[in-house]
DNA sequence: TGACAGTGTTTGCCTAGGCAATTAATATCC
DNA sequence: GGATATTAATTGCCTAGGCAAACACTGTCA
């Protein structure tokens, strides 16, 4: 199999770089755009995404899977919290970690946020057959499995 | 063409989106450690490489691309003049307007960034055909397209 | 030509993430 | 059991982007 790009013809903007990066944009706009009257920032419609569907139940897990730094992530639980979107409880079990718990107010948020996601995918992916969309996770997951 | 995902089945860490984001992430990272000799960061070798190939050539021209606030633009430019990659030249035609242009320091940088990212792209692009990276393509720039 | 709208750049202020050090609790290993 | 390493969370400090206001200049249009 030969090299795909050559240093010669190479065009930064028409690589898969810039491709994926504008799909991602245009992701993340859409979906800012959808729950803007939810006041809530990208990087914290994920948390409470995480959190309501049981994929992560403390601020060490959500880092893990977000590859997101600790202080920050204590920073935004903090915003969370006083939001009233979660609250933080101390278990016995561990008494270093804070087991992070969605409020009936912050259980609310999530059917929401779902929607506004499968809203959007469905609108970004007009006239995508099951096939091509199967396709297209196909060949991003084989980059990262290259990575 | 029924919508792809629905509310009930939807999975958020399995959808397009998902993927896309770990895609971008692995790129992200490995060209920022392969160019982490250069002392580099991310927004700073997107923008020689738009001055390197004449994609654009004022700060204005670099945030439209780049859909980037001209605050931030004016700061990161400043960090790379401080650093000798680029030098402001005011010209006749416009004078609002600031014409930037790569040092000789600078255009050495261009061809290095080239060929970090050729390299990095044909790796994370190993096994795969020409025909899957252009499907790959046409299947992200849809997606683009329906936003 | 002169008022006015639009453009290019800069600055100040605010927010938010990354890194390093700290503290508390748990796990490991002898 | 006790020293040591590891883990979870937090805090302070630094950097960097977003937004809004300001300023200089250009284009438009009556």
């Amino acid at each position: 199999m030969q090299p795909i790009y050559d240093i010669e013809s190479f065009r930064p903007s028409q690589a898969v770089g810039a491709h994926i990066g504008r799909a991602r944009r245009a992701i993340v706009e859409a979906i800012n755009q959808e729950l803007a009257p939810l006041d809530i920032s990208h990087a914290q419609w994920i948390v409470v995404l995480l959190l309501g569907d049981g994929a992560a139940s403390t601020a060490a897990e959500l880092c893990k899977i977000l590859i997101y730094d600790p202080g920050a992530m204590t920073r935004l639980l903090d915003r969370l919290q006083k939001k009233g979107v979660l609250k933080r409880v101390r278990t016995k079990a561990d008494r270093r970690a804070v087991r992070l718990e969605l409020t009936a107010e912050g259980a609310k948020l999530y059917p929401r946020i779902v929607e506004a996601l499968v809203q959007v995918y469905n609108r970004l992916l007009r006239g995508f057959s099951r096939a091509e969309v199967q396709q297209l996770d196909d060949l991003l997951k084989r980059m990262v499995a290259n990575a």
